[in-house]
DNA sequence: ACCATAATAGAAACCGTTTTCTGATCATGT
DNA sequence: ACATGATCAGAAAACGGTTTCTATTATGGT
């Protein structure tokens, strides 16, 4: 009465074999009659039977589980992504270990085995991708030898990283932010960038130095502070950035923790946002539309690009053929919310 | 060379039997010699072998997965639960099945048998426990059933539900915020609380009337409003406590999500807090230092009970000696952080 | 009446491990 | 030299399902 009952048991009581249970359990109405079927489900409902999913798993050499790797699951960035990924996981009857790094590079290697032992299905990789040469060259092995065995992983990182990857261009987004700042009128803008390590801040940089090079603008390093992607990092930068020479009137942030941090330091200072500053951020979480002010800021859909990364995942769809064109079908460029935290000059 | 490599071709390889391979994986000096011990090792390197879970998990009855019920894991409240709870496990070596409902019981109740048919270890329930008689009747029953079968199920939630619980007192809290601000002056406090179905919201809005009439106020309904945990449901509720017509100088907020979001609506409104409106909240989010006013609130310790939640599950204590002492050693009682968010009168 | 075929149920093999049980080898004490 | 026990390695039985293959019965056409 007490532990789990197995197949062997319906079987008793049904008074049928086992593979009769399982066809029952398994097909909708192809090999059994009508009359056994309705024998078995009632005896299986009264035993409070369910089946063992390590021995289906065994068996059919298939487990129904994904992997998440994010870096830290209580920033709402990986939170959205976190939760694309477990909803759309369900939807297919997947379950998703969420794997969070802290950005240690241990824990991740660690997760990977985990993983790999496991036999999932797939893994969503966000947040990884720190840029150490020691990481790269691992996981870029571990990776072939998954993709190998048909496990299927995606990076939601820009592409370009050696595996299938789903993320828009930061490159791009760290101009169009520049661009947009400028096209209003503002000459001197900062960049306050997550860690420098961070493949993404790289690009957020790189894009923001093309724009302002472009506009005939000179880029200055001291224009730029890395620091955590959180309110605490964009404190941090902003005052570093406050505490040197050069003067600005606009800043970016590279996400929208950084943004709301910075705001809190330059209001410290004395400063008005967007009055003296302007500020844009990434993300458009949705502390953003009730901050004070409220965040101008690129909304990137993290939550779709998880529920596309699963779909991957979960699909026929070999690595090989995971175009470009696939990329931009999945995800959305960045689209700009105009709030109030930016003011033209 | 591609596929996965079973223990039986490192067996070949090592040219031993399966035993002894599974010996040297397992054990970590007993009962094989130096010599095989090595040639397995290396074999084992050498075809890249890893063990299969699931056929491990089959054979030993034991899976090293717990499961985590969220609501939300984009609200950092779950995202600091989860982080503690994921990290735990891992610690323990196990991994962390994440299940969010977004308060779909249909979805609760998938995840439930879910994580029934993997067998997993334990489950650990934050932001189930909707007011729902047929929720609370199933629930109660799978939770029953699990722990016969030696599953452990624990709800980070106040004592009262029918299974252990890891929870401060609720509605204690709300007593403790409005006797806060009764004691700095204030007479005419708001209430603004999560959804009234969630039993969280209930108790909070249950010790702040017990404080107010304790106090020889009276407890109006219409200085109390719910809705949903967020910053939108916290600028809605405030404008319908400023819509009504009862003055107020200060407000409870059911999370700090709800604190930011009331504060944007009186804002709107051209009220000033803390001049005019006090405000405190729960949570002591990332956010809530940075935010405009700075919140004060207090801090109920998510991370830390997650990471207790876990030490609960993965322990050899049974359910029956999960008692109210540990309860209370594991869970911390909210501390207040004060910060500008309230002014006294 | 009889044979071919379809429909249905069961027996047994298998998935990759762990673990018990058995067997061989070897040193030791007499 | 021989019994005794210790040490080490392998054979085989599980674990709980799925699936292939086989056997039985029912059906239908001549």
């Amino acid at each position: 009465m007490s532990s789990r009952q197995s197949i062997r048991d319906v079987a008793k009581a049904a008074g049928v074999s086992i593979t009769t249970v399982s066809r029952v359990m398994n097909t909708v109405d192809y090999p059994v009659s009508a009359e056994l079927r309705e024998r078995v489900i009632e005896a299986a409902r009264q035993l409070n039977y369910s089946p063992n999913r390590s021995a289906q798993s065994l068996r059919k050499n298939a487990v129904d589980v994904i992997g998440l790797i994010v870096r830290d699951i209580d920033y709402s960035y990986f939170g959205q992504i976190a939760r694309g990924v477990t909803e759309s996981a369900l939807d297919q009857g997947c379950m998703a270990f969420v794997c969070n790094t802290g950005r240690k590079l241990e824990k991740e290697y660690a997760y990977h085995e985990l993983l790999w032992q496991h036999r999932v299905k797939g893994i969503v990789i966000a947040g990884g991708g720190v840029a150490d040469a020691r990481y790269a060259e691992i996981v870029t092995r571990q990776t072939k030898r998954m993709q190998a065995a048909g496990l299927k992983v995606v990076a939601l990182a820009p592409q370009g990283a050696e595996m299938p990857c789903l993320g828009y261009d930061h490159q791009a987004l760290g101009r169009r932010m520049t661009e947009y700042l400028l096209g209003i009128g503002h000459q001197d803008i900062g960049f306050l960038a997550g860690p420098s390590s961070v493949v993404t801040s790289q690009r957020h940089v790189c894009g923001y130095r093309s724009a302002i090079e472009e506009a005939g603008g000179v880029f200055r390093e001291s224009l730029v502070a890395c620091g955590a992607f959180s309110e605490e990092g964009g404190d941090k930068t902003c005052r570093q950035l406050l505490d040197g020479s050069i003067p600005f009137t606009a800043l970016c942030a590279g996400n929208d923790d950084i943004a709301i941090g910075a705001i809190h330091a330059l209001r410290e200072r004395g400063l008005r946002v967007p009055e003296d500053v302007s500020i844009v951020g990434v993300g458009n979480t949705p502390t953003s539309r009730y901050t004070r002010p409220q965040l101008t800021t690129f909304d990137t859909f993290r939550y779709q690009t998880g529920v596309r990364a699963v779909q991957y995942v979960l699909s026929e769809i070999p690595a090989a053929e995971w175009s470009e064109n696939q990329i931009a079908a999945a995800c959305p460029t960045p689209q700009l919310i105009e709030r109030n935290s930016v003011a033209a000059r």
